[in-house]
DNA sequence: TATTGTTATACTCTATAACTATA
DNA sequence: TATAGTTATAGAGTATAACAATA
């Protein structure tokens, strides 16, 4: 491999985007069979997963949380609450759809999460428990970053001084 | 917010893939509207980036970097083939379909990292470039980490241990 | 016989705009 | 008037299996 090729390559793995879609897509191959065993796509347990975590959740913050367009969003409701895994909930604003898990969709998460914990485990041990939650808070830490970019006024002086 | 809702929170924040998938795209977002200028989707600029590092790849390696399943990059080539952007490379194994880019592609390529440059420059100096360089790092690591669950004969030992 | 890539097929997601209902 | 969500629609990606061509 020459010089330039291999300047090359790290070019390439410095794309953030890549980098991300690249990692995202091994560590999801490590966990999906987890989740076909129960015939959900990894968007549907995206939203079953957040819910375990909520007493209930409306549209909007299902959409922005689980990075799920609305109109995508809409079917999923369809699905999930034709198969009693989740169910609406009133809601002072009519406008809101707010739903909750079920007692059976809150048993699939359970399970979900059991099948797949020791690969969790294994995976913690092999990358370290500590620099998987550095890796964690970096990415939750460039998330702030880059939609504080979009809306200049929350940034911090210094590093408006540096990015001007 | 109640204790129960806040550890809830960061239990879902802690969800390696959907936090890899949050913030790609946040990043993506950022990134976006330079591709879309072009009337690229971004399998196909993931295409067009990693060809513009390398003199010719097949349809494998591409599959694999730019985690493009073969048939939907069978469409992609067709697409950029006919848009003058890529074109067939001969080559000694019959069955491998590679491909470089045309002038028109590298053209386009280095419009579009022109045009994206200052918001990069932006990303990082806010997000501090270090931490971008340590976070890039981090995420290959994990990525050959979680191949090498796989493939246990080249974990090293003590992973082995640690893991079993 | 194994590998590379294409085709076929069905389903899902992406993305935008237009629309309804509610605040 | 602004917001939340649904519907409609077109396009692209996801995923699998079956197939053809080549090694």
């Amino acid at each position: 491999m020459t010089q330039t090729q291999q300047h090359a390559l790290r070019k390439f793995e410095k794309s953030l985007p890549i980098s991300l879609l690249r990692t995202r897509e091994v560590t999801t191959r490590l966990f999906k069979p987890y989740i076909d065993r129960h015939d959900l796509t990894m968007p549907q347990w995206r939203v079953l997963r957040a819910l375990a975590e909520a007493d209930a959740l409306d549209a909007k913050t299902l959409s922005e949380r689980c990075v799920i367009l609305p109109p995508s969003l809409t079917r999923i409701f369809r699905n999930l609450t034709s198969r009693g895994l989740i169910r609406p909930i009133d809601c002072n604003d009519a406008r809101r759809h707010m739903v909750a898990l079920t007692d059976d969709g809150r048993a699939v998460f359970e399970q979900v999460v059991a099948e797949s914990e020791a690969d969790y485990i294994r995976l913690a041990n092999a990358f370290g428990p500590k620099r998987l939650d550095l890796l964690l808070d970096l990415l939750t830490e460039l998330r702030d970053t880059v939609q504080r970019l979009d809306d200049p006024d929350d940034m911090p002086q210094l590093v408006k001084v540096r990015a001007g």
